[in-house]
DNA sequence: CGTTAATTTGAAAATTTTCAACGTGCGTGG
DNA sequence: CCACGCACGTTGAAAATTTTCAAATTAACG
């Protein structure tokens, strides 16, 4: 089967493929001598590619950190779990992103990451990395700048009222939907109505209650884990509308 | 003067200094060949030490990046400043601590540092660490591996009710301070109200409640921006009192 | 000292959580 | 094939928390 096979139009389709091209990991991957994908889709000898199934693990968290992940179709999720056995999602791993950065500087991954759309991941041995490193100058250089670049906080951080937090989490997405070259006018949002309450620091009721109430209000449609933006902007101002104005 | 000057025992005691050891930029100094402090307060070739004081900036957004700071001594803010001229604190600034990191992919810093108490901040000139690169090899892994521990999720994130994230900070303060061998059962807030209020997402007047709640508790001791911690732990249930059990 | 900024406090309004119930979709087993 | 159980999402209404608005105190500073 082909890698590059088109998207259905249906529901549940996969974000991606994105081109190498606009991936995180390109320029170290050029530096490494692995090239694929961007032209003509022959691929050359790229790491490893990842199949991860939905509700699979990428990688857990504990597990000996080896190598560095970048997403190069589907969606998954970063997860924390609590000494108590409670899981706390982290965040939202899309097309075009690296994960296990930790790779550098610990001997095991500090959470899991787990597919919530059949994901495909290219990976990236560390000690490849390493050896590597010793032969190209401009690697380690390469690493850092994208170290450096991951360390800037992250857009999707929750402020204000939850309305607010909703909103900024769709917008989020789909801002980092369309740095990669996809659809972010539409997309699914992978994770369950708990997952987003986590994210966001609320209840599920709270987060149903306002998709709902963005929807009715047409800034969203939202069908199942599919939204679609519609009016949605960063200053939303929101539920202040006499819905009915009945003369008498 | 003799920068390694005891911290006088009065309220507005300043932080550190703290040893090398201790410092998140200590691999990084040493293979430079910078090294101080360390024995018999002995001061080599350090970078050069920035001494900031109370309201003025360590650097500021926008302004040409081209150095990493560490901080030994004093305590600072990191502030961003949106469009709209509103300012947002993004987190406090520690002995020990490292800013500036965006300097390895940007050409400007992405926040103002400003300091809060009198503090002395260690600068490592990029192109130094430039040149020092080409020759010793291990530099660049050590510049990794500070930047890959940078990218753990800061323990700092606000979660659940008010009263959880007021007493959270704290403990993330003192748990901070202690790992740098400074104490962690009283310190310095260096934050107004309306600071940790924007940091904690919730408002000024909730924060003085919350913090006033938590002192008739007596699980902290408020004076000022002074705050002892004294029964307080992470899962403080807090209250849930009865002050009055009539024995009718 | 007088004045301004920062913090605290009170009380009503608004938001969010909690508790409960209901509906739907889906897989299992009768 | 259909009933059942179950996870998930939605909805309603009361309780709790948080915000807002106002005012009183306190601290800071020239």
């Amino acid at each position: 089967m082909n890698l590059s096979t088109r998207q259905s139009a249906a529901d549940d389709s996969v974000l991606g493929p994105i081109a190498c091209r606009s991936c995180d990991l390109n320029e170290v991957c050029r530096l490494c001598g692995l090239m694929a994908f961007d032209r003509g889709q022959g691929r050359k000898a790229v790491g490893a590619l990842r199949a991860v199934r939905p509700g699979a693990p990428l990688y857990r968290a504990g597990a000996r950190a080896d190598a560095l992940y970048a997403v190069r179709q589907g969606m998954l999720k970063r997860v924390q779990v609590s000494a108590e056995g409670e899981e706390h999602i982290l965040g939202v791993v899309l097309p075009g992103d690296v994960v296990g950065l930790e790779a550098f500087s610990m001997e095991t991954y500090a959470s899991d990451v787990i597919a919530v759309q059949p994901a495909i991941c290219c990976e990236l041995a560390l000690p490849m990395l390493g050896e590597e490193g010793a032969r190209v100058r401009e690697l380690s250089a390469a690493i850092i700048r994208l170290l450096s670049r991951a360390t800037a906080p992250g857009v999707d951080h929750a402020r204000g009222p939850v309305r607010a937090r909703v909103t900024g989490l769709l917008l989020a997405l789909a801002s980092r939907l369309e740095r990669r070259g996809l659809d972010g006018r539409e997309f699914s949002l992978g994770l369950s109505r708990r997952e987003i309450a986590d994210l966001l620091d609320t209840r599920i009721e709270t987060v149903s209650r306002m998709m709902q109430a963005l929807h009715r209000e047409k800034s969203i449609r939202v069908r199942g884990n599919q939204v679609s933006l519609l009016k949605l902007a960063a200053g939303n101002e929101g539920p202040a509308q006499d819905e009915a104005p009945p003369a008498t």
